[in-house]
DNA sequence: AAACGGATTGGCT
DNA sequence: GCCAATCCGTTTC
């Protein structure tokens, strides 16, 4: 299923967020680790579903057309930092700023499996780390990482929430592309096939399953 | 100043 | 499957 090879985890470097193929990265971004150190408290999950969002190009994005506001602000940064926005009032949803400062790109992340810290994460969920729902769906993902909105403008790079290349890959066979969930608003942009999943991974969201 | 609605989730029917 | 929860950024009056 997943392959791993006896590598030496890597944090990304700061470089690798400046890749201005948004597209590529969220497809990429499948497989990495992403870290999270709360009051000394580490957790980490691999990444199993993540979603692009093309800057001022995108209909579904909230930089679309260039539109800049105190929220969005944040996604015209350089690639390398969060951004993380309340949705419905209730979920903290986490992504990552992606290309070069004044291209508002980024990917959703919507789905990681836990490995590291799992207990913290069981806790802070209250279900058990075996249940798919403990981190599938981009605010489920975010609040077994405890990520909330204090996260937002982090740099991805510092001692608090990072990304790391443990050299997990995943065939071309195993990731499947599909229209992005939750934006039918986004009229000929809705079925763009940017949400990229790994087949079979009970960490992936349920809605849209391809 | 007030109203609207969303890149969702989980609990109840 | 349906629907309420719950906040605040954004739009509109």
């Amino acid at each position: 299923m997943t392959k791993l090879s006896f590598t030496t985890p890597i944090k990304l470097p700061f470089s690798y967020f400046l890749n201005q193929d948004v597209i590529f990265l969220a497809k990429d971004l499948l497989g990495k680790v992403l870290f999270t150190q709360i009051d000394g408290k580490i957790t980490a999950g691999i990444i199993v579903e993540t979603e692009a969002y093309f800057g001022v190009h995108d209909k579904a994005s909230h930089a679309y057309g260039g539109r800049r506001t105190d929220r969005t602000e944040t996604l015209y940064s350089q690639g390398g930092i969060s951004y993380v926005y309340l949705c419905y009032g209730i979920h903290h949803l986490f992504n990552i700023v992606s290309s070069v400062e004044g291209e508002p790109h980024a990917v959703l992340i919507r789905g990681i499996e836990p490995l590291i810290g799992k207990d913290i994460m069981e806790e802070r969920r209250k279900m058990s780390a075996s249940k798919g729902a403990i981190s599938a769906g981009p605010g489920s993902a975010a609040k077994a990482l405890g990520i909330d909105r204090s996260f937002n403008k982090k740099d991805l790079g510092g001692d608090e929430i990072w990304v790391e290349d443990h050299g997990i890959r995943y065939d071309e066979e195993q990731i499947a592309a599909s229209p992005r969930v939750g934006v039918a608003y986004a009229q000929d942009h809705a079925l763009l096939p940017w949400r990229f999943f790994i087949k079979e991974n009970k960490y992936v969201s349920k809605p849209n399953k391809i």
